[in-house]
DNA sequence: TTCCTTGCCATAGTCTAACTATGGAACGAG
DNA sequence: CTCGTTCCATAGTTAGACTATGGCAAGGAA
């Protein structure tokens, strides 16, 4: 069962990927968001480092999260993200349409 | 219930829905297709003219269809695509690629 | 000590692919 | 004849994920 990667996240995806992972386990830093979405997504989707944070700072500029130098448990420096009021309304936004495309493209490739 | 256009078809999930169509309804032109995705999906995917003919081109490239000129029943001049072998190999790829990857983003986003 | 691995951040440059805008040609209807 | 529809196609732009690369700090290993 081999992972998927290069290409295979679809573009955009990883913005409300990031979005959910933020809305559930509160303020993280973008190893900690990695580690999230791989595990909960089975190891299927994994995020690389060079995907996730350039999708950070366009995510700081869209205003969608803040972010705040911290210290880790393991003491190292980190930037904590946290979901602004308007990534909260990005991320329903974006899972009601990703629900209303992800059904479309059903009824297309399950017909008969 | 506005139609969904820009940006919100996941880029790649074009080809499949190609492939798909074709698949099921045999040798089409560009036009046909389009109509035929956007009925299969109760008008939600609308498939602009200017996506879907650079991306015929394409798969035209990689050898997943081959077209050939013909007439339609309306007495116009059109380009008809059919699948090649290459094709429905593709197609079966990126279906069970499809199920997998939103199969496990499904699985973040629904997470409690 | 020195080294190496791991955790953690970040950017530059490349590539795919969809979008906008635009063009044209042929046909039927009014 | 003009207009809308059918049908094809490309040039140029943009978004976003990828590769590759860089750095720095903590902590254990040699």
């Amino acid at each position: 069962m081999p992972m998927i990667k290069r290409d295979e996240i679809p573009p955009g995806t990883l913005y409300l990927l990031i979005l959910k992972t933020l809305s559930l386990h509160g303020p993280l830093h973008g190893y900690e968001m990695a580690n999230s979405i791989q595990q909960s997504s089975e190891n299927i989707l994994q995020v690389e480092e060079g995907s996730l944070y350039p999708a950070l700072q366009r995510m700081l500029i869209k205003g969608w999260v803040t972010a705040e130098w911290g210290v880790t448990a393991g003491n190292r420096r980190a930037r904590y993200y946290k979901l602004t009021a308007a990534g909260r309304k990005q991320l329903q936004t974006e899972l009601s349409q990703f629900g209303r495309v992800f059904g479309a493209i059903n009824r297309v490739i399950q017909m008969a």
